[in-house]
DNA sequence: CGTAACCTTGACTTTTCTCAAGTTTGGTGG
DNA sequence: CCACCAAACTTGAGAAAAGTCAAGGTTACG
């Protein structure tokens, strides 16, 4: 059974402009792992012993300090990658935000495809480096932004990511309506703040009419002027 | 003349791995540059015209937010790749902390190099993800640690990037003695903190007899145990 | 309908920032 | 060689932002 050539992500992921031959033999190293919401995939510190792509869903990527405080790295939405290729050691936990769906690979089947499909090792390079730009402006965010600026930012990225992730999918989503997938405890993790303090912003969001909150996790953006203004 | 096969960092660069006639070709696209402290080599939002290496001293990246307080997003230490590849816009700032020698690419020659020359794109991937764990770890400090385990985490990796830096050309260093690359502005800068909080973590910890500093910029870690528990 | 998890709110504390002096350092010209 | 200057750094006092602790609401779900 070939998953590649159904797959959801497949002209979007690394394995995109591979010839079908090729995602042929990629389809025989990978296989399709369902992930339920809360399930681990990666634990930082192991061993790396295989790497991802995203099908469905989202994933968080974090680690913590010693005594335990977390932080959240980064999202993982479909086609997104996941794990450590060229290193020994998972530099992060990858945990499932959302039932979700991957594309595993054991890392060392997949290091020997990369060194001898240049291309598919292309593909990965340009998707490295734009989330290591990604990363960079979280870096812009945590070090000079207050808090409110913070959650204007975060409300913006998920709305534009909801929609990146899901528009091949025919259900075309609107930047300005989408779910949170994650729980307050979670945005605080990613904006590097506490519970309390993103809870009093988002009452502070609400009561200034740019965002409409129900079911605590359905955000409608308002004002996106606004939120534009404070992320920028 | 052939800067490459003179060059310090020929074997820790990007550049390693190549054959002498990859080599030579690598050569005839690229030139030297010599930077003073204070000059710039590349401007966040550009077009991304070129892309370089570090052969000797230190420079920062940096963007700022648009009301102009700055982040510094990383430093460049020799045999450090600078630039954005597969992408037309250069994302951040990239300024000499100390004189600096480059070794600079036009970017679609190093493109077409890199597309031709499997070896160097492995290189260079390599590097990202090397590039974006240390970046990620950063998200970590900025997120989660407070001002004196920010700066104590500074000083260990200097220290540390100091003697991986140098190793090479003879001048065997101490990671516990080194001089510091930037003003106390821009290690605020590096932490996402004011100076006046850095200038008062740095008098607490010669207080503590944790380091020396003299002539501000040279340092001595004589408790490396109390800095590195606050950096865990 | 009860319960547990999640979220919000309030009062208070702590950390960092801001603003305003001072002080040290390194360079320059008398 | 010294006095002076500007830039870089340090220090102090008070303000602001975010964190902590403790209740009190909501919501989802069995």
């Amino acid at each position: 059974m070939n998953f590649c050539q159904a797959c959801s992500v497949r002209n979007r992921a690394i394995c995109a402009d591979l010839e079908d031959d090729e995602i042929a033999l990629l389809n025989k190293i990978g296989r399709r792992r369902n992930l339920e919401a809360g399930e681990s995939l990666l634990w930082a510190g192991d061993e790396a012993v295989l790497v991802a792509n995203v099908v469905s869903g989202v994933l968080k990527l974090s680690t913590q300090t010693s005594d335990g405080r977390e932080q959240i790295l980064g999202l993982a939405y479909p086609s997104d990658f996941l794990g450590r290729p060229f290193s020994d050691t998972t530099p992060y936990n990858a945990e499932a935000l959302s039932d979700s769906v991957v594309c595993v690979f054991r890392r060392p089947d997949f290091e020997r495809f990369a060194l001898e499909h240049s291309k598919l090792e292309h593909k990965l390079l340009e998707r490295t480096l734009s989330e290591l730009d990604r990363t960079r402006r979280w870096i812009l965010l945590l070090g000079r932004m207050n808090a409110e600026e913070r959650l204007a930012t975060l409300l913006l990225e998920i709305g534009a990511r909801s929609v990146a992730a899901t528009c091949r999918n025919s259900i075309r989503t609107d930047p300005d309506r989408f779910e949170l997938p994650m729980s307050r405890q979670q945005i605080a993790d990613i904006l590097g703040l506490t519970i309390e303090t993103v809870s009093r912003q988002f009452t502070k969001m609400r009561e200034d009419g740019v965002i409409k909150v129900s079911e605590r996790r359905n955000i409608t953006i308002c004002k996106r002027d606004v939120l534009e203004n404070l992320a920028a």
